[in-house]
DNA sequence: CCCTGATTCGC
DNA sequence: GCGAATCAGG
C-alpha cells in the first residue's frame, strides 16, 4: 500500500484521536500497526508521551540475513458470516435469546447460562478474539458488535457461540415438539 | 497471553 | 521512505 497524501491525512487525523496504531492500521486498511507506528515516526508526529509502550532498546543488530522471513499475514478478519437464520434487525441481546434461543430449542428453564456484558465495540476494534457477534441493526448507529472473550479461535463468545452453532439433533427436537 | 508504542536496519 | 522484527512495558 501506498502512502497518498489523503491516507497521511487519515493516519494524522487517527492518530490525533487517540486511535491505536492497530487500530488505525484496520481503518486504513494494508498495512500493519508497525507501519503505522513507523509512518508516525518518520512524520515526527507527537508520540503517545507515556502511555503503553517504553523506550525500548531496539533491535539487536543483523540477525535475519538468511531469514527470508514468510510473511505472516495482514490480517483481513472482517465480519463473521451470520449464523442465525433470523433476527437481523434484532436490537438487543435479549431479543435474540427469545428468538432464536427460547422458540428453537426446548428452553432449559434454569441453565446457568451466563450473559456475556456485551462491550459494544464497532469493527475496527474486533480483534481474533473478541466475539463478533453482531447486535442491532446495522444501517443505524447503534449498531455493534458483543466483543466479549471469544472461546479459542471461535469466532464468538461462549455463550453466542451455542446459539451460532445449534446441534442439529436440538433443532429436530424442537421443531418436532412444536409440531 | 493480550495489547501498547519505540527502535533499528535490511530492503 | 518503508515496515518487519524485535524490544520493553501494562
Amino acid at each position: 500500500m501506498n502512502w497518498t497524501d489523503e491516507r497521511v491525512e487519515r493516519l494524522k487525523k487517527l492518530w490525533s484521536e487517540g486511535l491505536s496504531a492497530s487500530q488505525i492500521a484496520a481503518q486504513l486498511g494494508g498495512v500493519s500497526r508497525n507501519a503505522v507506528i513507523g509512518k508516525v515516526h518518520r512524520l515526527d508526529l507527537p508520540g503517545r508521551a507515556k502511555s503503553g509502550g517504553t523506550v525500548a532498546t531496539g533491535r539487536p543488530a543483523a540477525k535475519r540475513a538468511a531469514a527470508a522471513a514468510p510473511r505472516p499475514q495482514t490480517f483481513q478478519a472482517r465480519v463473521a458470516p451470520r449464523p442465525v437464520t433470523r433476527s437481523l434487525g434484532a436490537t438487543a441481546l435479549q431479543e435474540d435469546i427469545e428468538i432464536d434461543a427460547v422458540q428453537e430449542t426446548t428452553y432449559r428453564p434454569a441453565s446457568n447460562v451466563v450473559v456475556p456484558i456485551a462491550r459494544r465495540l464497532s469493527l475496527t476494534d474486533l480483534t481474533e478474539r473478541t466475539c463478533k457477534w453482531p447486535v442491532g441493526d446495522p444501517l443505524t448507529d447503534d449498531f455493534h458488535f458483543c466483543g466479549c472473550e471469544s472461546q479459542d479461535s471461535s469466532p464468538y463468545c461462549s455463550y453466542h457461540a451455542r446459539l451460532a452453532y445449534q446441534p442439529a439433533h436440538d433443532r429436530r427436537k424442537a421443531a418436532a415438539a412444536r409440531a
